[in-house]
RNA sequence: GCCGAUGUAGCUCAGGGGUAGAGCACUUCCUUGGUAAGGAAGAGGUCAGGGGUUCAAUUCCCCUCAUAGGCUCCA
């Protein structure tokens, strides 16, 4: 007999090779029916597979990621059944399930894989989960795993079999088909039953780019049809929400082919957006004790051969620009660093003076390779909200702290409430990655764990994410589709000043070096809006939006009276615009609804009979009739309900 | 950069070896209105760019550029 701890703390006496299945059924049938996967002693098994030591046991279903994980591998599984079924001869990749469904990528031959294929997919795979087939394992050595799938000529299975130990091999089988996994899997293919296939795209084998390239097939699949059916909607809303697509109908910004990919052209309301974003931080940072600098476009190759980017980056970058006769190398500028360090040598720095803080919004140019590019999400000119913070390494931890404290008033005041802390460190296998001592890199990365810690946010930590010359605090944003985000950026770096020689006198009259602090609380003006766009769905907060308020006169008749009113709101501070055009209110309505214009007014005999405006708002409607002062009043209350400062 | 796709009017898209089509937007006229599309007329395109095949190419082929998806990358 063994003994079987469950979650809830009860421990139950069972027969050595019982299945969690077993105990899932003692408790209830409903409960039998719905486990997928089953935690045993921290790892996740089949639910199927006999237990014969003393465990704590957690049954999976799908409302553990873990079940989930579970249910999708196995779907991948299915997938593939239905191909080896549609498509004889094929060759299969991996199958693995990602964050939300899976994909299975294969090697079709001659094939020509297409769009059409998807719904033959989906049937096949539905005709087979009917089946209810188990995901049956099987331990087998390493020499008849080689056998099986020489047999089955499939060169990526062999491929992944060499590195795997003798002793360790498992197959799954369920139906027709066989796959090299080490599972876990659901008991059988009748749970999965709503089946959608997603896309498809090349990927390379083991991800490299020198191997072939294999079709992957994605896809998702839903215990019920009316999750699934959600999930599709939900990318129908992703969809709609898309910034490229608001961009172009809120007139935001524009790409043009002449001027070059992944160089954006801010439109107006774009720029006027953008610029209030900008106003906004800088208000918060003077109050922070930020100083304004500006540096140009471009500088010496030796700054940031200095630095370090020359010899990291570039090759990889826009290559030097040379002037005509002497010969000199200039670099468009990828980062704003180098700059501002020059800036704080340029003159002697006391320790009285430190922290020193320059703030730039600075367009930075990175040479980005073509396939990455992406709306304003993935450019190859971008304006970062910088600054770089000098301080006494006894600074350091306070001054960090406050710049948390500023990530975090920007995205209270943006509404973007779910967010996650991301320590990023370094690469503990390769520090050859990275510049400068392990000394200065632990004292860079215990200072940020330090600070967070006295924070209090939800954090994770990252190795090999830190950037070449510090690790990172970067800030991972869920928008309200629960999508995630990477938006602000601190990081310590001990490095640039050693390679920049930076110095202060202490107040024991000696030289020392400053610790610096690169931050950017959006990161790039490009990327916030477009995540901002996305996450608000182009209804941006009233503060922001470039046109608070449409005035609609009902007729020609009373445009003089709405330029007055537009002149009276100008006054106020409120931004509003004239519908002066030759249209039905109703027309007028419609057109500044899909606008997005928060509020419109509608003016008519009555109104201006009694000076008064109409209310109406943008996705509620009308709000009834109030005088321009009250109008006026609830705007500017609402602005400064959402400014609240720091 | 790589793979397979896409590129037709300002926008969304249809079409197809014989010199181009719709809806919306735009311009003009009519209409002067009460909370999500009033009516009519008009203008607008080197069918991404270049090369080839052909009597003839926007259509077929090749190259380049751009875009979306994914892979690799991201100071």
């Amino acid at each position: 007999m063994i003994k079987i701890t469950l979650p809830d703390g009860t421990v139950r006496e069972e027969q050595s090779g019982v299945t969690a299945l077993d105990i899932a059924k003692s408790i209830s049938e409903g409960l039998a029916r719905n486990v997928l996967s089953a935690k045993v002693n921290g790892q996740v098994i089949d639910a199927t597979r006999g237990i014969t030591e003393d465990s704590t046991l957690q049954l999976l279903t799908w409302n553990d990621k873990e079940g989930k994980d579970t249910m999708w591998h196995s779907s991948a599984h299915l997938m593939a059944e239905a191909l080896e079924a549609l498509y004889p001869g094929i060759k299969f990749g991996i199958g693995p399930n990602i964050e939300t469904g899976f994909y299975y990528d294969v090697d079709f031959g001659d094939y020509k894989f297409h769009h059409d294929d998807f719904s033959k997919i989906e049937n096949k795979m539905k005709e087979l989960a009917k089946k209810k087939s188990e995901y049956i394992r099987k331990d087998i050595s390493k020499a008849d795993a080689l056998a099986y799938f020489t047999d089955k000529d499939d060169e990526y299975k062999l491929d992944l079999i060499k590195d795997l130990e003798d002793g360790t091999i498992t197959l799954y089988q369920q139906g027709e088909f066989t796959d090299l996994c080490r599972g876990p899997h659901i008991p059988h293919t009748g749970f999965i039953k709503a089946i959608k296939v997603l896309s498809t795209s090349g990927a390379y084998w083991r991800g490299d780019e020198s191997r072939k390239q294999l079709t992957r097939i994605y896809g998702v699949t839903y215990p019920k049809q009316k999750e699934l059916t959600e999930y599709l909607e939900f990318l129908e809303e992703a969809k709609k929400r898309d910034h490229r697509k608001l961009g172009k109908e809120l007139g935001l910004f524009t790409f043009s082919e002449k001027v070059g990919s992944g160089l954006p052209l801010w439109l107006p309301k774009g720029a006027e957006l953008r610029e209030r974003l900008e106003q906004f931080l800088k208000k918060s940072q003077k109050e922070q004790g930020y100083q304004p600098v500006i540096t140009p476009h471009i500088g010496h190759k030796d700054l940031y051969v200095t630095s370090g980017h020359y010899a990291k980056y570039g090759a990889d970058s826009f290559q030097p620009i040379t002037t005509p006769h002497e010969g000199e190398e200039f670099l468009l500028k990828p980062m704003n660093c180098p700059h501002h360090c020059e800036i704080f040598k340029s003159s002697p720095r006391s320790y009285k003076d430190l922290p020193i803080r320059f703030a730039e919004f600075g367009t930075v140019y990175r040479y980005e390779q073509s396939g990455e590019l992406h709306g304003l999400t993935r450019v190859r000119g971008f304006t970062q909200d910088d600054a770089h913070l000098f301080c006494m390494p006894e600074q350091l931890k306070e001054e960090f702290k406050k710049v948390i404290d500023l990530v975090l008033y920007i995205f209270k005041t943006l509404d973007f409430e779910d967010f996650t802390a991301q320590i990023s460190l370094r690469d503990p296998e390769d520090h050859d990655k990275y510049i400068g001592s392990d000394e200065n890199w632990e004292k860079a990365e215990n200072a940020i764990i330090e600070a967070v810690g006295e924070k209090d946010i939800k954090t994770v930590v990252e190795y090999g994410e830190a950037a070449f010359y510090g690790p990172k605090l970067d800030f991972m944003v869920k928008d309200a589709l629960g999508r995630s985000w990477q938006l602000g950026t601190i990081q310590v770096d001990y490095n640039l000043p050693e390679r920049f020689e930076l110095e202060y006198t202490g107040a024991d009259n000696a030289k020392h070096r400053p610790v610096m602090i690169h931050r950017a609380p959006f990161g790039s003006m490009e990327r916030f809006v477009a995540v901002l766009t996305e996450h608000c769905a182009g209804n941006f907060p009233l503060w922001l939006t470039p046109t608070q308020v449409a005035i609609l006169p009902l007729s020609e008749k009373y445009n003089d009276h709405a330029q007055n009113l537009l002149n009276l709101l100008n006054k106020s501070d409120i931004r509003a615009l004239v519908d002066d055009r030759n249209e039905k209110i109703g027309r007028k309505i419609r057109d500044n609804e899909m606008k997005k214009i928060p509020f419109m007014l509608v003016l008519g005999e009555k109104e201006v009979a009694e000076n008064t405006v109409a209310v109406r708002k943008h996705g509620e409607g009308d709000q009834g009739v109030m005088s321009v002062e009250e109008f006026a009043k609830v705007i500017n209350e609402e602005v400064d309900r959402q400014t609240a400062s720091l």
